[in-house]
DNA sequence: GTGAAAGCGCTAACAG
DNA sequence: CTGTTAGCGCTTTCAC
C-alpha cells in the first residue's frame, strides 16, 4: 500500500506538502505541486478514505432517509433505484450507503441521532415533509439534501410531476377525454402537491370538470382510489394515477367493473417502470437515476439551498390513454 | 462525544482494557469486565467504526458484487432488493454498502482490486460464476460470500429453485396440463442449471415429454422463449418461466397468439415480484430479503464455506395456472 | 511556502 | 490479567 509518506519521499517534501497538494488546501509552490503529482501518479497514490475520515471527522457513508409510515417504503422499488444509483456513484469514492426509515412525526430525535454519529458523511432525504425539514439540525447543515420538497437551508432536487400532469391531461383532452379524474399521492407528502395543483388548473382552463380523490403510492391505493371515482362520477372517461402502481390498481378495478380501457375509459401512470412497459400503460418518465445523482452529489459537495432542481418528465404513449 | 478514553477513567483502568472488555478479545477479569460495562452504558459509548477501521486495518463498507453482462443489471429491481436489505441490515453497524458489476469474463483484476482496497470490509457475489468463485483472491477469504453457488472457501446461500420448480410442475400436472415448457434462465448462470435439471426430472418422472428452451431474467427473454416454445411444440399447455418477468414476456406473446391464459395455456413464474399480484401470475416465492440478510450475516462474521444454505420457496396459486 | 509535531479514536504487541 | 507504548494514514495548527 502507497501512502502519503511514499509520495512525499518521492517527492523530496514532507507529508503535509504533499497533503495540501492533494486536497487543494493550503499554499504549495508551483514546483512542489508539479513534483507531487507526478510522484503520486507514477507510484499510484490514492488517499485512504478512512484515515482521511478520522483525521477530518467527516463520515465513510451517506444515509439515504426515507420518510415513511412504515418500514414498507423501504423494500419498494423506487428505494431499490434510489439505493443503487447512489451506491454505484459512491463506490469509486471509498463511500458507502446505509438505509433508514424516517418516521413520519417526530423526525428530530433521528435526524439529530444522524448529526451526532461520525460515521454519516451526508444524508440525502427522500419524500420529505415540512416538519422534517424544520428538524434538521445545524449540524448536517452543508451535508443534507433533499429529494422532494427544499427549504432556505435544505436544497433540493425532484422530478417536474407538476408539468407532468399537465402534460398527461394534454394529452387526453387532445385525445377527446372530458371527464378527467386523477387519483392522487399520498396526502402526507408535500411533494405531491404540485402535480395535484398541476392537474386542477389543467382541466380547470380545459373548462372540464375538477375530479380528485385521495390516493397513494400503491396498488391498493389505485384500486380504492378507482372505486371512490366510480361512485362519485360513474361518468368518468380518464383516470390519471399518481404512480404507475396506482395505475395498475386503477385498472384492475375498471377491469372488475367491465369498463374497456382504453374504449371506455383511458388511464396514466407515473414513473415509466418496468411494469408499465409489460402492461401497456401509458405514463410520464421519472428521471430517478438522474435526480438521485444530482442529490448525492449536492450533499458531496455541499451545495448551497437555492430553489428546487427540476428535472424533465417526458410522457411515454401507449395503450391505455 | 465520548471515547475509549472516558470510559476507561470512569471504570478506572486503562483503555487497552475497555477495549478488551468492549471487543470480547483478549483476557479480562469478571470484576473490570463489569465495571467497564457500567461506566460504558451510563457514558452512551459506542465505539468509533472508522477508527476501529482504520486501527484493525478492516472496512467501513461491504461491496455488492454483481455479476453481467452489462451495467443494466445494477438497475433491476432484484438489485435494489438486495442493496435495501443489505443497506438497512448494515446501518446500525456504521458500515455501509457500495455497488459493483463483475464482467462476466476475466473478473480476477476487480476482484484483485478489491482485495487491495481497504476500505471494504467485505464482499457479497451475486450471480457467482465458476470462474469468478475460481478468482477470489486469499486475502477476500473469510470476508466474501456468494448469493448463488459456492466453493470450498466460498459459503454461499440461495434459494431453493429446483425445490420450487418441482412444486410448480407438480401443481401444473395436477390440474391437468401434460405438454409442459420452461424457459429457462442466463445459460451462463450456474445457479439457475439446479431449478432446471429439478424441472427435466420431475416432467420425466409424471412421464410427460421434456421441453426447454434457453431464456434469461427479463420479459424480453420471455417472449422469445415462448415463441420458440410454441414453434416448436405448438401444442403446449404450459409454460414455466425462470422468472415473474420472463413469465410476463411469455404471457405476451401468448396474447399475441391468441392463447387464452389459463384455459389455453397456463403460465408460473418465479419471484413473486410485486407485478405478479397485479397481473394475477402463478408464482413461486423468492425470500431475498431473508437470503441477502444471511449473506450479509455471513460476511460480518467470516463464516466459513460448508454448502449452500438452501431457503424454501413457496408457491403461490393465482389466475394464470 | 514549508516542515515538524500533535493528534483523530481505536487496536495490538509487549512487558509486567 | 493489566497497563504502557506504538502505531493505523491523514490533516492541521504553528513556527520557521
Amino acid at each position: 500500500m502507497v501512502t502519503l509518506e511514499h509520495v512525499a519521499r518521492a517527492a523530496g517534501v514532507s507529508r503535509a506538502t504533499v497533503s495540501r497538494a492533494v486536497t487543494g488546501s493550503g499554499p504549495v509552490s508551483a514546483d512542489a505541486l508539479r513534483r507531487v503529482r507526478a510522484a503520486a501518479e507514477a507510484l499510484g497514490y490514492v488517499a485512504d478514505p478512512i484515515a482521511r475520515a478520522l483525521a477530518r471527522g467527516t463520515g465513510t457513508r451517506l444515509v439515504v432517509a426515507m420518510t415513511g409510515t412504515s418500514d414498507a417504503v423501504l423494500d419498494c422499488a423506487y428505494t431499490g433505484r434510489v439505493l443503487s444509483t447512489a451506491a454505484r456513484l459512491l463506490a469509486p469514492e471509498g463511500l458507502g450507503v446505509a438505509l433508514r426509515r424516517l418516521p413520519l412525526h417526530a423526525p428530530a430525535a433521528e435526524l439529530d441521532a444522524l448529526a451526532r454519529d461520525r460515521t454519516v458523511g451526508g444524508v440525502v432525504l427522500v419524500n420529505t415533509t415540512a416538519e422534517e425539514l424544520a428538524a434538521v439540525p445545524r449540524e448536517l447543515r452543508g451535508r443534507v439534501v433533499s429529494i422532494g420538497v427544499g427549504s432556505a437551508v435544505v436544497p433540493s432536487v425532484d422530478v417536474d410531476a407538476a408539468a407532468a400532469a399537465a402534460a398527461s391531461v394534454a394529452h387526453l383532452v387532445r385525445s377527446g377525454r372530458r371527464r378527467i379524474a386523477m387519483v392522487t399521492g399520498p396526502e402526507w407528502l408535500p411533494c405531491t402537491r404540485r402535480p395535484v395543483a398541476a392537474f386542477r388548473a389543467a382541466v380547470a382552463a380545459a373548462g372540464l370538470p375538477v375530479r380528485t380523490v385521495p390516493g397513494g403510492f400503491d396498488a391498493a391505493a389505485g384500486a380504492a382510489g378507482a372505486e371512490e371515482v366510480l361512485a362519485r362520477w360513474p361518468d368518468t372517461d380518464a383516470v390519471l394515477g399518481s404512480c404507475d402502481d396506482v395505475a395498475l390498481g386503477v385498472l384492475a378495478v375498471l377491469r372488475r367493473h367491465g369498463r374497456q380501457v382504453p374504449g371506455d375509459v383511458a388511464v396514466t401512470g407515473f414513473d415509466d417502470a418496468p411494469l408499465a412497459e409489460v402492461t401497456d400503460l401509458t405514463t410520464a418518465t421519472h428521471p430517478v437515476e438522474r435526480i438521485t445523482d444530482a442529490a448525492v452529489r449536492a450533499v458531496l459537495t455541499g451545495a448551497p439551498a437555492d430553489g428546487t432542481l427540476f428535472f424533465p418528465s417526458e410522457l411515454v404513449l401507449r395503450r391505455s390513454a
